[in-house]
RNA sequence: CCGCAGGUGGCAGAACGGUUGAUGCAACAGACUGUAAAUCUGUGCCAAGUAGGUUCGACUCCUACCCUGCGGA
């Protein structure tokens, strides 16, 4: 099975070119986002492509709360978006107020590469969380074990040193094989707690991804200063296409407060804003630092990402180079140097 | 013009007459196996409006000036 990977950081036109790519290699797109997944979080997570194409302005319309996009052809299903006849997998598969994570995602996302695969097309995968991605490329060894609610519960409240005491008692191994970072880590803590109080550990603890035979990576990049210019543009966009609208009709179908705040980066922001703790020019500058972090943490983690073909977004040209790399790549399962 | 309050790192914002100077945010670097656009770790910041004075010693006290905010005329 061939599979080709888009990645890199937010604000790089992964989506563009997936698109423009699957139309040559007749494939299809999987988003591969912790929150694209949602339904309804359509302008906040940047699910219409095209900043810089206008037949992508959504406006809204009178009969209901939604938002429609005015692309020549653009329909949302569920589970998939439909763009100009490229179908776009793993957006809205599940309802906001719930709490999704990588297991689902996976489990989820399998069953849709292998039945685009099946159909004789190519999947694309477009992806920006890495830790999606690694799950979906390579699998992890200890999702197979389900979370416990009931502990987590119980554990909710304790202070980071009970937490720590609890896991050297259960596991003296455990702790010291974490390293600092996770040590402190609340949620780090808490999971570990939670495989150790497994039962037994079964062999059924590793969730496997689709494990392809052949992966084309694709990475974009582009400097730090470039990429933060993209993105303050980016947030001004949205704001123009109604993302404070969008997320007030959110709240009111019953997306709470604290709800918003655990989806992240702008969610969070306009929680703040819909609480009236800042004002709208706030919101704007918030939510551009907020993602300028972003951006940085995604190359933190994509820089060590193994056998990537990265291409600087700033060269003029680089969309045909990346066209005929990947074209060459589906005609002859290789890449011609290197 | 008068009165009051205040001028501390990129920003916000503490404490303190004694080798000064917290914290948060941002910045920079990093981690990452069931919330990952989440969560967490590390690092540095040649920071006290200006000019004087008091003092063994001043960011802290005093004076003048400059600037900002609020109130009054």
């Amino acid at each position: 099975m061939k599979v080709l990977v888009i990645l890199g950081p937010t604000a790089t036109g992964k989506t563009d070119i997936a698109l423009h790519l699957a139309r040559k290699l007749n494939g299809e797109l999987v988003a591969c986002d912790s929150r694209q997944v949602y339904v309804g979080l359509d302008i906040g997570t940047g699910k219409m492509p095209g900043r810089q194409n206008p037949k992508y302005a959504i406006r809204n319309t009178n009969n209901n709360s939604n938002f429609e996009i005015c692309a020549s052809d653009l329909s949302k299903h569920n589970g998939y978006w439909m763009m100009d006849g490229i179908k776009i997998w793993m957006y809205d598969v599940t309802d906001p107020k719930k709490q999704y994570d990588v297991a689902q995602y996976i489990r989820g996302t399998t069953k849709v590469i292998n039945d685009i695969s099946n159909k004789g097309k190519l999947p694309i995968i477009v992806g920006g969380s890495g830790l999606y991605l690694k799950g979906i490329l390579q699998g992890f060894s200890t999702l197979g074990f389900p979370i416990n609610k009931q502990l987590r519960k119980s554990l909710e409240g304790f202070s980071l040193k009970v937490l720590q005491s609890k896991l050297k008692k259960l596991s003296r191994e455990k702790w010291q094989g974490l390293n600092n970072s996770d040590k402190n880590n609340p949620r780090r803590l808490i999971r570990a707690i939670e495989l150790e109080n497994l039962p037994r550990r079964s062999p059924y603890g590793h969730l496997r991804g689709v494990t392809p035979a052949n992966v084309l990576k694709i990475g974009l990049k582009a400097s730090r200063e470039m990429l933060n210019q993209r993105i303050d543009a980016r947030v001004l966009s949205r704001m123009d296409q109604g993302m404070v609208e969008e997320t007030e009709q959110l709240h009111k179908d019953g997306l709470s407060i604290s709800r918003m705040r655990e989806l992240g980066l702008e969610y969070g922001v306009l929680a703040d804003y819909l609480e009236g703790n800042i004002d709208k020019e706030q919101l704007v500058k918030m939510m551009q630092i907020k993602i300028h972090r972003y951006a940085k943490r995604q190359m933190t983690w994509f820089n060590k990402e193994k056998d990537v073909r990265w291409f600087d977004i700033s060269r003029a040209g680089w969309q045909e180079k990346v066209a005929k790399l990947a074209l060459y790549w589906y005609n002859n399962g290789v890449t011609s140097n290197k």
